[in-house]
DNA sequence: ACGGTTAGTCGAAACGCTTCGACAGCCGGG
DNA sequence: CCCGGCTGTCGAAGCGTTTCGACTAACCGT
């Protein structure tokens, strides 16, 4: 391995100098510039990461700190990383990603200097990773928002819009008994951002459309979305559309729609929120959806991320994208068929019917 | 941030001694241990992980280089980096995943001396990045193989007993006629270490039971997975069992056998291949499937990396594992129905029926 | 009683880089 | 013509560890 001293040696100028010429903190002359850079390419020389890392202060490393469940990674969060990777990559910084469950684990890379700054994804409303981060003044941005967002960056969906826009779709194409399909109770509970968010939105869309919001929350699994499919119809017999948060209980949806011999579209449309092309792609028919900003998130987080680490005081970045309706084989016009079931039309939810 | 000069100073000893109190290089009587540690936790001492790998020449870390395609990782993928990370964090190592699609920031990684060693994941059967880190001398563990192995160290799975095993199950079920949906064409041309292998095993398997080994390459797709069903029915009317190693074709399968109105397991069993029970469980009924060690796999890799790493004339390591039978809803006895469209049972594939 | 180990500790020299202060030229304004 | 301020370069002092050689004091067998 070549060091500075050898390059600097073959160029005949000091360390310092081809220093300054890797880092550009002092002018150099074009001359002495040209000696160095072709000293380094006869002998192959890279900088020591860890002896730059030591002498500056900076290890030019930022992680994305994501949590590994038994889940794994759905192309949407896939995505956030492939962008994160390739707009740090493009700063010359590298990009770990650290599949950190363990909050210790977490402590021990921030307090031993190891990361320049990072990236969370999946925050909780209230999430320990960011005060533990804060506490050992590691440069922060979130990917998802905690409750008390103040002196904190983050960009985030856009659920409000995003909700809105499915709403309106289904809306248009004549639906009116639309039943949202969320995360599961605990983690509305819990205050799971997008569950929460995702749920008023829908309340909102849905009551400034003169709709009930009926909804149903469940677990995030195929059995969860056979359950909530079955709630559904048994409180809305007469629904035409279902709008899905919840991309594990989506298949089980479909698969107890068949079961009870109700064809999608023709007899409900269903509209994925928040989810891959490559996902929509493996239903049949194929979902219409609202795509997620995936790259686009994770190369804004990444940004400005860099943004705080370079210059220390820089100004917070909130900032929210809303995702893309893509149309395809899942949602139609509704049938005008009303199928009643029984003549018993009270109000299954007790919620009386909206005004404005 | 407190240093190893606080602590010594603290505890009255010289940084030599709290070093070797860390590393364990040199014996240090019970009673200055005891001073040095109380020292370090009164003053919450980290160690500074970049002088530290300085002058030591070790970074403590090992990359997982994954390839991060769009589809994401699925669930099995998942396991593996688990497994990897709780293996790495029980031996005091970081795992950084990277998601190296590019080549030039992989040689930076390795020649920056800031990877002790690294993991492959997805490896192929020509890999550049193979020779890439052995040109950098980085020691290396690959998950999957590569065509030449010599002095390579691997862990993979075991295909030839997965594939036994899945067509053992079916022909203990009484099926006969059992087709094989594998990787494209495509993936298979150009030596794509699963695909082949599973391939050659499932001729083996059949030719074993004295049954013909029908198969077909597709897309991984939903599209591709109907398309190979049609063929698969094209070529075998009578067909009663699919064995399937394309995770992203097989929702496109079970799309189109329900199409066709074939029901699963009734008319047609169903066997996923390497599959993650989380994968299973989504389809209706949920799948019948060979379970991938996947933690198992990405633990074993990384204890043989740090072997590599701490003792650096060390054995290769070379180890297959199998998959698991695990039994659900998607396989049951063939029915004794024997669906003739035509009378032409003449070989389609052309290979004979085989002799043992 | 004596050399030879061994356990326990210290000081100082790396490790390979960044960065600070200094300084030699050179230019232009008064 | 002199002075202040650039430009371009150098040497040296860190950055926070590990590790090597050296030293002391006890301890072993003889």
């Amino acid at each position: 391995m070549a060091t500075m001293h050898d390059v600097a040696r073959l160029a005949r100028v000091s360390v310092s100098t081809v220093s300054y010429v890797l880092t550009g903190t002092r002018p150099i002359s074009q001359a002495t510039r040209d000696k160095v850079l072709a000293a380094m390419t006869e002998l192959g020389y890279q900088p020591n990461a860890m002896a730059r890392g030591l002498a500056s202060r900076r290890s030019r490393i930022v992680g994305l700190l994501m949590p590994m469940d038994e889940r794994g990674l759905g192309a949407t969060e896939t995505a956030f990383v492939t962008g994160a990777a390739a707009a740090a990559s493009a700063a010359g910084y590298h990009l770990v990603l650290s599949p950190v469950g363990d909050l210790d684990d977490l402590r021990r890379l921030a307090s031993q200097r190891m990361l320049d700054g990072a990236v969370l994804m999946e925050v909780q409303v209230e999430d320990e990773r960011v005060t533990a981060l804060q506490e050992a003044a590691v440069p922060l941005v979130l990917i998802g928002r905690t409750g008390d967002t103040t002196g904190l960056s983050y960009v985030d969906i856009d659920f409000d819009q995003t909700v809105r826009e499915a709403v309106d779709h289904l809306v248009d194409l004549g639906h009116r008994r639309i039943v949202y399909v969320n995360h599961s109770a605990a983690a509305i509970a819990t205050g799971y951002g997008p569950a929460v968010r995702t749920r008023d939105a829908f309340v909102t869309a849905m009551t400034g459309h003169g709709l009930e919001p009926l909804m149903i929350p469940t677990q995030d699994s195929a059995a969860g979305g056979r359950a909530a499919l079955a709630a559904a119809l048994a409180a809305a017999p007469d629904l035409s559309a279902v709008l899905v948060m919840n991309e594990n209980a989506i298949f089980g949806i479909l698969g107890e729609l068949t079961n009870r011999g109700l064809a999608v579209p023709h007899d409900v449309s269903v509209v994925s929120m928040v989810t891959s092309p490559q996902v929509a792609e493996l239903a049949t028919p194929a979902l219409t959806a609202m795509t997620s900003p995936g790259s686009a998130l994770g190369r804004i987080a990444v940004e400005a991320l860099l943004r705080h680490v370079e210059n220390a005081g820089d100004a917070q970045h909130q900032q929210l994208l809303p995702c893309a309706l893509e149309v395809r084989g899942s949602t139609s016009p509704a049938a005008r068929k009303v199928v009643v079931i029984d003549g018993d039309h009270s109000d299954p939810t007790g919620s009386g019917p909206p005004g404005t």
